[in-house]
This record gives structure tokens, C-alpha cells and sequence, in this order.
DNA sequence: TTGTAATCTGAGCATATACTCGGAAAAACT
DNA sequence: AGTTTTTCCGAGTATATGCTCAGATTACAA
């Protein structure tokens, strides 16, 4: 019993593609890569798989990439960009406004509308994945998330003079990301999913203020 | 690429063993999983390596077992019955308490004990294993939580007169679950847990009040 | 003791997957 | 056009994994 491959995963690629014709065939092999995920999930997920979906051999995979963690990687890293300039935006948006619950209900809007729209390929990610945490993108989504979250606070403070403890701050930020989750992935049908996030906003405002 | 064979996968065991010998080998295969998963995780769980960890020989794998799936289905129903017990007990030890804080805490320190005591296991099951939430056993825990959480709340209600809407009662549920998950498995170092825990049985206690 | 059911064995076959390598084809450069 | 670099190809090898099966061994019962 040996240990795993993924183990020490090496997760970055041999070499960017420069010309154009390679910068595709790496588009396509990243996109066969989200498709096979979703649809037949991390097992069904193979280097001959990933060539034969992108329509290229498998020879071409190994020349940009060491094995299917790195496609992944590679996959997630596109998924962090989107998340990244969605969070900028929204934060923008909401700079200049001074009711909390709008603002909060605004965030975790666009968070659950971002997080439905790949709900597919996130399950998948999130629930099969087993170096998803010790990939680059994550840790750095992580971060970022907390960033805008403490920089959203700042302000809220100055206005509401509110003062969180440090875990009181962790606690609202994973019992948040624990409910959108179950929201998007596992949440029983026939519910009301904008009301759900209504009320999550109140009592994350509440939990705030009263703090 | 067709189907992949865990999407369709049978749970159940083939048999189960009746004499004492056949026991200890069904005992000693689960035991191997367990440790299997642990070690090595669930890439690393195959039918060759239950029955080499196991000291028994393949063929007594598929004797009771039709496949790696039912192993690990099995192993969850172990651990669901532990937990079961646990609940049962918390719950007759908090029943005549009438402070609803420290039955919240109560109740949370016992879960997060138990979630810790199995960390190793719990975190491949929860973010390797692509079929838990389709194991009976997996679904019979959340009906049980949700009967315990309705059961206490019915308690509290008559006690201190709050009137919690059910989707109120859900996202009580799933935040607390996303914060416990995440204190127990990726908690960054340094943390008083049991801090933590004394704040969100606050936050958790002044949510059902006020509402 | 003898027969029957339960249990265990492990060689072995079929398939899947990871990954290499020698060389062809296309693009870029001079 | 000639040269170099980049890109692509896919048969082929090594290994891992799922699973079967004919028969040996052990428990139990008549």
C-alpha cells in the first residue's frame, strides 16, 4: 500500500501554449475536463478521457500537463478569475450604500447566482475532489473572500460602529458558506430560495449589530 | 464513455454472515476500509486492498460484498448507529434543563466530540466519497438531526414562546452544520475551539429567541 | 461418523488507466 | 526556400483494478 499519486500531486502545467492552435487545444482539454466532471464525476475523470472529449490525443495532454490534477487546477483557476471579478464588482456596487441588509442581501445574491450557475461542476468539486483544498486557486478564493469580508466590515463599523470578535467573524463566514452549499447542492425542492436568502441576510445583519 | 458503475451502485450486501468466523472476516473488512480510507483515501480503496489490510483472501470480499461501494455503505451505517446513540443520550441528559443555552452548548460539544473523535474518517467521507449522500445511511442521519432539532424546539417553544418559521429552522441547521464541519476538519491552528463553540451556541440561542 | 452448508482460498482473466516515445505535421523565423 | 521551434499524433508498454471460479477447509448437525 503505497501512497497515492495525488498525494504529491504536482498541480502546474509543463508549459504554456504560445501559438494560438495550442492556446485551443488546451481551452478544449480544460473544457472536456469540466464536461466529464459533471456528467460522470471525479472517477469517470481520465487523461485518455480528457483527449478523447477534447478531440486531441492523448500524447497532446502530457505535453502541457503532468496528469489530470493539473487540468484540474487548471480548471479551477479559471473558476477563481469569474469569482474574483464578480466579488470586485459587487463590492463596488455596494460601496456607497449604507443600509447593511441591502448591501448584505445584494452579496450573498450574487454569491448563490455564481455558485447555481456552476452548481453542477461545484458538486463535484467540492464533495469528490480530494486535493481540492491544497490547490493554489482555493486557498487563494479563501482568502480573497476573507479580504472582502474584512474590508466590507471596515466600513460597516465606521458606520454602525460595530465591533465582531474574531470568531464571531469566522463563525458567520462558515456557517454562511455552509448554507449557500446547501442551498445550491442539496436543498429540497419546492423551497423558496430568494426568501431563504432573505431571511439569511437578516439574521446575519442582526448577528452583526448586536454583536 | 458510459455511465460509471458507482452511479448505479448496490449498497447492500450479498449475504450476511451467520457463524462467529465470518463475522470477525466481515468485521475485519470494514476495519480495513476504515483504515484504508484514513490512509490513503478513497482513491486509494480498492476490493484488493480491503482484503490484503483485512488478512483474508479477495474471494471472501465478493462472498459478501458485491463491491467497494457496499463496504464503505456498510462502515456509514456503523457510524450512523453511533451517532444515533449519542443523540438519544444528549437529548435525555438536556431534557429537563430548562436554561436554553447551556442545552445548546451541551448539544454541540457532544456533536463536535464525536465529529472530532473521527475527523480522519469523516473528511474522506465527506469530501472523497461521490455516493454518501445517496447511502441510506447518510439520509436516515439528516431525518434523524432534523427529528431531534424539531423535538427540542417543541420543548423550547412551550418553554420560552418563540415561533420559528421553517426556513429560519433550516438555515439553523445548515450553518450550524457548515461551522462544525469546518471547525473540526480545516480549523486554522491556534483556535479555541471551545471558544468558538461557547459564541455559536450564543449566536444559535439569541437567533431563536428573537425571532 | 457422515453429510451438508458455510466459509475461505488465490491463481488468473478482462479491462482500464497512466504514461512514453519516435516521428509526422504545422507554424514561425531568417 | 530552408531552418528551427512548436505542436500533434497514437500505437504500445507497464501496472492496477474488478471480479470469477473450481476447489480446499471448516463448522455444524443427523
Amino acid at each position: 500500500m503505497r501512497t497515492e499519486k495525488w498525494q504529491a500531486a504536482d498541480f502546474k502545467m509543463k508549459k504554456e501554449p504560445k501559438q494560438a492552435r495550442s492556446k485551443a487545444s488546451v481551452a478544449a482539454m480544460v473544457g472536456a475536463c469540466a464536461r466529464i466532471l459533471e456528467r460522470h464525476g471525479y472517477t469517470g475523470l481520465s487523461t485518455n478521457a480528457i483527449a478523447e472529449v477534447a478531440g486531441v490525443s492523448i500524447g497532446s495532454v502530457y505535453e502541457y500537463f503532468p496528469g489530470k490534477e493539473a487540468v484540474v487546477a487548471r480548471l479551477t483557476e479559471e473558476l477563481l478569475s469569474e469569482t474574483t471579478s464578480l466579488l470586485q464588482n459587487r463590492l463596488d456596487l455596494t460601496d456607497n450604500r449604507n443600509d447593511l441588509h441591502v448591501a448584505m442581501r445584494h452579496f450573498l445574491g450574487a454569491l448563490y447566482s455564481l455558485m447555481r450557475r456552476h452548481r453542477k461542476l461545484l458538486r463535484v468539486l467540492v464533495f469528490q475532489v480530494p486535493y481540492l483544498h491544497r490547490l493554489p486557486a482555493t486557498r487563494q478564493l479563501q482568502k480573497e473572500l476573507q479580504e472582502v469580508l474584512q474590508t466590507g466590515l471596515q466600513k460597516t463599523r465606521q458606520q454602525y460602529r460595530v465591533n465582531v470578535h474574531p470568531y464571531s467573524l469566522y463563525l458567520m463566514a462558515t456557517s454562511t458558506a455552509g448554507s449557500l452549499l446547501h442551498l445550491v447542492l442539496m436543498a429540497p425542492s419546492g423551497m423558496d430560495q430568494e426568501a431563504v436568502l432573505d431571511i439569511l441576510a437578516s439574521k446575519l445583519t442582526a448577528w452583526l449589530i448586536q454583536d
